[in-house]
DNA sequence: GCCGTTTTCGGCCCGACTGTTTTCAGTCG
């Protein structure tokens, strides 16, 4: 079993960590977790770097590090890390997964009590031995059992379909307290990451005390971690963190630009701003001396647009999704920043289910729905007939449900343009689920993995090859099949399936759907790069479902993917040619 | 350990909050 890209991103992760307990140079542990960030989210296999010899061309890996991962991808070992876990237990890290435990009382209760699991230190803190350590007292004793206990509540990172409906609930209870000016999510919530560690909501006012008490006295707040004057955290009830900061209208700009992130982002930013002769924070930008110290009495550079800030230091303003350090900055700089598709860009949607298959609408009733929603086109997609259990259309029915398509499009003509097609299975062994005669008389075949999703990678690799190559299928749906916390996406060769893709002009789907969102961003990037066509659908089986749409244009946002690259973002005209051209 | 539109050496972001403290260290984002 070869080792991951995220396997290989956890072990720097752990290396950072460990390093940091054994005291070594911040710099140093910071470049492994930076390592760590990085690795987790690339478009490609390690093993793909290290063949073509541009690992060192990933940002954050230079050459120490690219050398580990060699060795790793070799021998499926890294002697350095073997050597630190004899050094530091890894059981120790879980210690510091504690809120408000870090590497400094990991190692204070390993030196002094021989500490080195969550049980030991749950056993010790139960019996009052943690009290009188140095810097410890009775409160810091029993936060520890509350943060041990809030552990075992969490089950991670938040899907974002699930944080950002609680985030805009809790903002807008805050936006009508007298006095507030302004609101507004930031952290990753904003830049629209798949998943969420905790909600960070920013308010302007200029009276904190009422938002402060408003906040922490909210009905589902499990435990108040925080309540200061400007700024409190919550764990709510479902193990979410949420923190919000007051702060004055003035300081908007800088606040919102400091808040949103990402880390590694604004670490770049503030340098850039050094240069600049500004030292940047989330109040201010301050004028600096040459030696970056801040200098006094110099009027401060108070921001209250992000764009200001930006412009203040020579940059556009970039948008939130981009904000990884992944390239960003480079582009922004050089007036090459993507011109990121929008909401308002989208005009069809190509896959969507109805009571044919496992939907809770009849096509009449998806046209309806997707009109309201401002779509010009839609393509009514049920799945095929090995899927049993969404209630699969035999070869009888589908052409017995096209003559009813058929006949909703006629009536509606005019208002919305209704298509037919399948979202047809790829099978276990690698074969489409209909014949290709009963394919050609479809306006639009999806293709997707739904079953023996855990085949080894060149099964998995093979039969998406046979999909694309498949000289019917105009797209493939939800190509990893990941759900969004708990399925792994499936073990496949992206390089491969990208290369077939780029040689039959298919397009790949963004699923919208916000435990899919598949492709991940890094891929959409890829395929953007490669000219490979996209199209951000919201395989909506509900009315509900089909607001799901946003979710679906942040990710692709966060994959730099412009309007002209999605094919259901262009005219139905332009649209229609395309699927000419490719029968 | 990484990185370079001043630098291949010498930098590397910054403030709020908490609990323990009589002035600050640790944690977090």
């Amino acid at each position: 079993m070869s080792l991951t890209n995220r396997d290989i991103a956890q072990i720097f992760t752990n290396i950072a960590d460990m390093l940091e307990i054994q005291g070594e140079s911040k710099f140093r542990f910071l470049s492994y977790r930076r390592a760590g960030e990085v690795l987790g989210d690339l478009p490609r296999d390690l093993r793909a770097y290290a063949d073509d010899n541009t690992l060192e061309d990933i940002p954050g890996v230079g050459k120490a590090i690219a050398e580990k991962i060699r060795e790793l991808l070799a021998t499926g070992k890294l002697e350095f890390y073997e050597k630190r876990k004899q050094e530091v237990p890894l059981t120790l890290l879980d210690i510091m997964r504690i809120n408000g435990v870090g590497p400094k009382k990991a190692k204070l209760f390993w030196d002094s009590l021989n500490i080195t699991t969550l049980p030991e230190l749950e056993e010790s803190a139960k019996q009052g031995k943690l009290r009188d350590l140095a810097g410890m007292g009775a409160k810091s004793e029993q936060k520890i059992l509350e943060g041990i206990a809030a552990l075992a509540r969490q089950t991670g990172r938040m899907p974002i379909g699930k944080a950002k409906p609680l985030a805009e609930a809790v903002l807008k209870m805050l936006l009508d307290i007298p006095g507030v000016i302004e609101g507004a999510t930031a952290g990753s919530l904003r830049r629209g990451r798949i998943t969420i560690g905790d909600v960070d909501i920013l308010i302007a006012s200029d009276d904190a005390k009422p938002i402060m008490d408003k906040f922490v006295n909210m009905e589902n707040v499990a435990r108040v971690l925080g309540h200061g004057e400007t700024k409190s955290s919550v764990e709510l009830q479902n193990g979410l963190q949420m923190d919000v900061r007051v702060l004055p209208k003035s300081q908007w700009g800088t606040a919102l630009q400091y808040f949103t992130g990402s880390k590694a982002h604004n670490v770049k930013i503030r340098q850039i701003a050094l240069d600049k002769g500004y030292s940047l924070n989330e109040s201010a930008l301050s004028p600096v001396d040459k030696d970056s110290n801040i200098i006094e009495d110099a009027p401060k550079i108070y921001c209250e647009t992000e764009a200001q800030v930006y412009e203040t230091i020579g940059l556009p303003w970039i948008p939130p999704e981009l904000r990884e350090d992944t390239g960003e900055i480079e582009a922004a700089r050089a007036g090459q920043l993507p011109n990121l598709i929008t909401l308002a860009d989208i005009r069809g949607d190509l896959h969507m289910h109805t009571t044919w298959s496992d939907g809770v609408l009849s096509t009449r009733e998806m046209a309806e729905e997707a009109k309201k929603r401002g779509r010009k086109y839609i393509v009514i997609t049920d799945h095929s007939r090995s899927l049993g259990v969404a209630n699969g259309l035999s070869i009888e029915r589908l052409l017995e449900q096209q003559k009813e398509v058929r006949q909703v499009n006629e009536e509606m003509r005019g208002e919305i343009i209704v298509l037919h097609g399948t979202e047809m299975d790829i099978k276990a062994d690698g074969t489409m689920d209909y014949p290709d005669e009963i394919l050609a008389q479809l306006d639009f075949v999806i293709a997707s993995l739904h079953v023996s999703l855990n085949q080894p990678r060149d099964q998995i690799t093979q039969r998406l090859i046979n999909a694309i190559n498949n000289p019917h299928v105009d797209m493939i749906g939800h190509l990893t099949a990941r759900y969004v916390p708990d399925r792994e996406p499936v073990d496949v060769d992206m390089d491969a399936v990208f290369e077939a893709a780029t040689k039959t002009g298919i397009a790949l789907e963004i699923n919208a759907n916000p435990r899919r969102l598949d492709l991940d961003a890094q891929y959409a990037r890829r395929a953007v790069e490669l000219g490979i066509p996209l199209a951000i659908n919201t395989d909506a089986h509900s009315a509900a479902m089909m607001d799901e749409m946003p979710y679906g244009i942040v990710n692709a946002r966060r994959g730099w993917v412009e309007a002209r690259h999605v094919i259901n973002a262009w005219e139905y005209a332009t649209f229609a040619a395309w699927l000419k051209q490719r029968q």
